[in-house]
Parts: structure tokens; C-alpha cells; sequence
DNA sequence: CACGAAATAT
DNA sequence: CATATTTCGT
């Protein structure tokens, strides 16, 4: 990292003598990559064997600056190479002959700083150090204090076309620039625009539990952010959920009183209605008394969140890699991978990150199946679609390896402004295959999605409104929309469902996060040290593994669904039909084992593996115990 | 300075 | 159009 050469000349020399490691079992390819490097000034260390490589990052990462990798070498894959170099902070090149979409996903969702198509060429190596630089922003800022980047007060930037005429028109070249506002990097001293912070699920529990151990009315954007403890949240971030949470609050109890009936479909609340699930607490703490009850049959449906990841995004921070790529938008060689994924997948793509999903109607492609892609990347496909399954996943890791990266942050910050990643919405339906549906009806897709935690309360869409009051405790353990899907989904559905007030194995969602706080001393640390073990199973996000910090990045996007009217034309009826039936449905599943065709049980199945799992592990303190603690406190 | 409401940006 | 950020008055 340090690039102590890069004081004595100016910037430009700074990549000069910059340390990359390169590897490439291929002697011509490892040898041209050399000479390319060395034109570019760099000090190059090459070997052939990844597993040399290995040793030497291990026995001392300092040795170098970056390291570029081919994909596909023999004994050790170029991918456990860029896992320990994740691990060492350095930042890592993928180098491969594919350009396909999955390759080169594959790369950056395992936390390539960048993926090179071969052949290579001196233009895309002279830009490398770029990784250098963002990855260590902090300590390079220090070096060059009054450096012309930072200071841009107002006025001026000019540029906005940049380089383009210089020498010949290649296009390439990604990345920095921008003039305004991009940039990435992150925190940094300057005051560049916030980061955008997603309020996923996760956080919005935090943020729900810090309100609840507070209690309502003391509860300030200050101290709530003391409780949430999330890195790089700030306390206009807090200030401006709480604004928010408020309103929310407020429309709900207007609501109430004055006879909102529940059944209203209403979609225009239902990000409010989102709320309300991670809420559940409130009512206690605000010490509202709700009519609950009775109700409840019906919407405990609805609602599930497993909390699964547990982080913000904060966009444009640093150490996500994906974040950041956001904008490369099409390079000679590099391929970006967002890139790719636009032209394959057109038209409706969202991001899902935050799982928000669009309501997009129907998907020419609804893949299949879901779990193959978390599992591993070769299921991707082709298809574009396959993209959007993606997509999900990435921000937080999916890949049965861990990725640091990607699970290390705590606050997911969009990427960029401008083209982010999108993904595709539609894809979603993976679960139901079977079923003919009719109609590509939205349900289904939603439930496909389901598995993910992340939908965002806002962005959910709800199928039946009710009360949140009504559900204080419920938990669900599947994800709202499962609920949403009518017919099939809907037995599902009831698994879940909590109505029993009993309280019996309910998790809810903001429940397990305040446990996490509790219970996870880690809370507080750098998300950067946590690995992530687990988060790469979607479902294991249900196991809550981390400690919760970890940020999201949004893209942009658009669209979102709601609209989806929800739905759900079948409402549900009765909470204990469904359960039975859900019962039914899933024995079948779990005996089989667990077969290839992943459908919706499967998942089911997982979660509630999960789930229990969980209990099991952390020894879920009990809900309603740990409710009682806390939520109870009576103001 | 912090909070909250409103304006504004994305 | 919704959500998040920024601005502004208290």
C-alpha cells in the first residue's frame, strides 16, 4: 500500500513501481501480462501457480499492491486467490477469456475490483492503480493534503466532457472521473454528497429496536444512532427516518381511530404498512392499545421478514467493491459486468438490491430456480434473467464463498447515480414453477423474491393492510410476500403464520435484531473484520450470523412495485386453513429432500431450517420473553 | 447544537 | 412517485 513513492513525484508517477502480483497459469498469457505491466511502469512479481501466489500474500500481503488473476487456473482457482487477497484488504483483478455474463458476475460478485477480458491490453492495465488508490483513500488522502481533487468548492469543475478528445477515441477508461458527484470513494474528508442510505430491513429494525428501548418519545436521532451503533450512519440519516417512522406512525393511528378498515387494499400505504411489520414493537412502547386481535388471523400472513442481512448501504463507500463499480459503464476490455447485465437484460430491470421489487408485469423469463443461484454462479445463466436473481444476491454475498467484501459492509450506499445496477424485477418468480399460473401474476414473483430478506418495508408491497397494530408480536417467518401470492403461496404462508399470540417460535424481525444488538457484542466492531460465514446462503441470512452492520447498496432504480394490486385476489381466508395446508404441502418437500426443482417449498423448507436452526444455535431467547423485557417499558 | 418540519434532490 | 438528503426555523 503505500505508495511512499508517490511523494516524491506528482501523481503521476505515483503508479510507478506499484507491486502486482500476477498469476496465470498460462506462461504466454502471464508473460504478455508482465511486458504490459511493466510498460506501465509497475513492479511486477509473476507466477504461474495460484497456489505460489497463495503463499505469498499469506506470508505477506504487503508485498503487494494488487493482484491480477486469471479465473481459471488448475489447482487453486483464481477465485480463492482474490478470496485471500479480499481478506489482506488488497485489492484483486480477475482475468479471464470469458466475457460472459456469469464469468464476469461472478468476478465482481466475489469481490473483483475489476474483471479483464483477455486479451489484455496496456490501456486497461494503466489504470489498475485506480484500485490501489480506492482502497486505500483514507491514508492516500493524508499524503496529498491539498490535492487539486478535493477542493471544489463550488463553482468551478469544469470538465464535464473530460478526456475524451485526447488521444485516440478508446473509450475505456472507467471510472473517476465524473466530475460531480461521483466518486465513490466514499467518506473521505471532503464533503462530497452523502451517501445515499438504503434503510433496508435490517436497519430499519435496528432503528426500530433503538426506538424501542428508548422509548418512543425520547427516542432522538441522536440517541437512536448511539443504539444502532452502524458505521457510517449519520444522525441526519437517523433524523430523517425518524421523520418518516413518525409520519408513519401518525397515519397509522389515524387510521385506527378512525376506522381504517383493514381490509382496505390500500396501496398507497404500503410502504407505511412495511413499517408496521418491522415494527411490531411499537405499539407497546407507544403504548397505544390496539384493538388487536381478532384480525389477526388475516394479516398475520403477511408479514416476514427475516432479517437477514443485516446492514446498510451507504453508497459510494469503500469497501464495497460492487458499490463502486457502479460506474463503469462500458469498457473496451473490462467488462462490466453491470454493463453486460443491461444489454442482456433489458427492459425492466431493477435494482434489487433493496429488494424492492417492480411490479413489472411479466417477465419473458422467469427462472426457475432460485437457490441454485445463490448456491453457485454457474447456475446463471444465460438468461437474462438470471440476471435479476443475481442482482439480489450480490450486494450481500451470495456466493458459496465467502466474500468479504460484499458482506462487509454495514451501510450499503448506492453506487452511483447514475447506472447502476439493475436488476431485473421480474425474474423473480423462481419459486413457483409449476404452477401454470395463469397469469404471470405478480404473486408469484413476489415470492419468488420472498426468499430474500431484503425487501425493504417500503418497498414491499402488502397484500392486505391491516392494522399494523394488530400485529404487534407476530412475526413472520417468511417473507411478506410470500404472503402476497394468492393461491399456492399462500399455504405457505400460513406456516408462518403467527397468529398463535401464544408466541411460540415467532421471530420478529425487529425481535431478532434488537436480540442480535443484545446478544452480539460484535455490534459495534468494523464490519470490515467480520467475515462473513454465512451470509452467503440467502436463507442464511436468517441466521443472522453477523452482527448486523452491514450496509446495503441501492441503485437506482425506479420503480418499484406496489402496484401490483396486490394482489392478491386471493386473500386469504383463514390463517389455520392455510397452516394446514402449508403443512401438507411442505412434508412432501422435506422428505423428498431436496430435489432439484426448488420451488417455493424448498425454500420453505429452508427457512424454516433456518430458523430453527437458529433458535437452536443462538438460543433464541425467547420472543416474547425478550418482548417483554424491553418492549414493555412502560412509559 | 439538536430537533423537527418542510423543501429539494435523486 | 417514493424515499432520502438538505435546508431552515426554533
Amino acid at each position: 500500500m503505500e505508495f511512499g513513492s508517490t511523494e516524491d513525484g506528482r501523481h503521476d508517477k505515483f503508479p510507478v513501481g506499484m507491486r502486482v502480483l500476477a498469476v496465470d497459469d498460462n506462461p504466454t498469457c502471464l508473460r504478455k501480462l508482465e511486458e504490459l505491466l511493466l510498460r506501465c511502469k509497475y513492479h511486477v512479481t509473476k507466477t504461474m501457480e495460484s497456489r505460489k501466489a497463495l503463499e505469498m500474500l499469506r506470508e505477506n500481503s504487503n508485498m503487494f499492491d494488487l493482484v491480477i488473476s486469471d479465473v481459471e487456473m488448475p489447482d487453486t482457482d483464481g477465485f480463492k486467490l482474490l478470496e485471500i487477497g479480499l481478506e489482506m484488504d488488497l485489492p484483486v483483478i480477475m482475468l479471464s477469456a470469458h466475457s460472459d455474463y456469469d464469468s464476469v458476475m461472478k468476478g465482481i460478485i466475489h469481490g473483483a475490483c475489476d474483471y479483464l477480458v483477455k486479451p489484455v491490453g496496456l490501456k486497461e492495465l494503466q489504470n489498475i492503480w485506480h484500485h490501489v488508490v480506492k482502497k486505500n483513500i483514507k491514508s492516500y488522502a493524508k499524503l496529498l493534503p491539498p490535492s487539486e481533487s478535493d477542493s471544489v468548492p463550488s463553482a468551478s469543475r469544469k470538465r464535464k466532457d473530460k478526456v475524451n478528445d485526447s488521444g485516440d477515441e478508446d473509450d475505456s477508461d472507467r471510472e473517476e472521473d465524473d466530475g460531480e458527484g461521483s466518486e465513490q470513494d466514499g467518506d473521505e474528508s471532503g464533503t462530497r454528497k452523502k451517501p445515499r442510505v438504503v434503510w433496508s430491513q435490517e436497519l430499519h429494525q435496528k432503528f426500530v429496536s433503538a426506538v424501542q428501548q428508548l422509548g418512543l418519545d425520547k427516542a432522538v436521532p441522536k440517541k437512536i444512532l448511539d443504539l444502532m451503533s452502524i458505521e457510517g450512519l449519520t444522525r441526519e440519516n437517523v433524523a430523517s427516518h425518524l421523520q418518516k417512522y413518525r409520519l408513519y406512525l401518525k397515519k397509522i393511528d389515524e387510521g385506527q381511530q378512525q376506522n381504517m378498515t383493514p381490509d382496505a387494499f390500500g396501496t398507497r400505504d404500503s410502504s407505511y404498512f412495511q413499517m408496521a411489520q418491522l415494527d411490531g414493537l411499537r405499539d407497546f412502547t407507544a403504548a397505544r392499545q390496539i384493538p388487536s386481535s381478532g384480525l389477526l388471523s388475516r394479516s398475520h400472513l403477511t408479514k416476514l421478514q427475516p432479517p437477514m442481512y443485516s446492514s446498510i448501504n451507504l453508497q459510494g463507500m469503500n469497501s464495497s467493491s460492487f458499490i463502486q463499480q457502479g460506474h463503469h459503464q462500458n469498457s473496451s476490455n473490462s467488462a462490466n459486468p453491470f454493463g453486460t447485465y443491461h444489454s442482456t437484460l433489458s427492459p425492466r430491470i431493477q435494482n434489487v438490491n433493496l429488494f424492492q421489487r417492480t411490479s413489472s408485469p411479466l417477465e419473458p423469463l422467469q427462472f426457475p430456480r432460485s437457490k441454485s443461484y445463490i448456491g453457485d454462479f454457474k447456475g446463471l445463466g444465460d438468461r437474462a434473467i438470471g440476471g435479476s436473481f443475481l442482482d439480489t444476491c450480490m450486494p450481500f454475498g451470495s456466493s458459496s464463498t465467502s466474500l468479504p467484501s460484499a458482506s462487509t459492509n454495514p451501510l450499503m450506499l448506492q453506487a452511483n447515480y447514475t447506472q447502476p445496477l439493475h436488476i431485473a424485477s421480474d425474474g423473480i418468480q423462481p419459486c413457483i414453477e409449476g404452477t401454470p399460473s395463469n397469469s404471470a401474476s405478480p404473486n408469484i414473483s413476489f415470492q419468488g423474491l420472498s426468499r430474500f430478506p431484503g425487501h425493504s418495508w417500503q418497498g414491499n408491497l402488502n397484500t392486505t393492510r391491516f392494522p399494523p397494530s394488530s400485529l404487534p408480536l407476530n412475526l413472520a417467518f417468511l417473507p411478506d410476500q410470500v404472503t402476497c401470492a394468492g393461491n399456492n403461496l399462500g399455504d405457505c404462508t400460513s406456516l408462518v403464520s403467527a397468529e398463535n399470540p401464544g408466541g411460540e417460535m415467532q421471530c420478529d424481525p425487529q425481535l431478532l435484531g434488537g436480540f442480535m444488538q443484545n446478544v452480539n457484542p460484535l455490534g459495534g466492531q468494523k464490519w470490515e473484520q467480520q467475515n462473513c460465514t454465512m451470509l452467503n446462503n440467502p436463507f442464511g441470512n436468517i441466521e443472522y450470523p453477523l452482527p448486523a452492520d452491514n450496509m446495503v447498496f441501492r441503485d437506482n432504480n425506479s420503480t418499484r412495485s406496489k402496484g401490483l394490486d396486490e394482489s392478491l385476489m386471493n386473500p386469504i381466508d383463514n390463517s389455520q386453513e392455510y397452516v394446514g395446508k402449508a403443512t401438507t404441502m411442505l412434508d412432501p418437500e422435506m422428505k423428498s429432500g431436496k430435489p432439484e426443482n426448488d420451488n417455493q417449498h424448498d425454500v420453505f423448507d429452508d427457512i424454516m431450517n433456518e430458523m430453527m436452526k437458529q433458535e437452536e444455535n443462538n438460543g433464541m431467547v425467547p420472543v416474547a420473553t425478550r418482548f417483554g423485557f424491553d418492549s414493555f417499558p412502560p412509559p
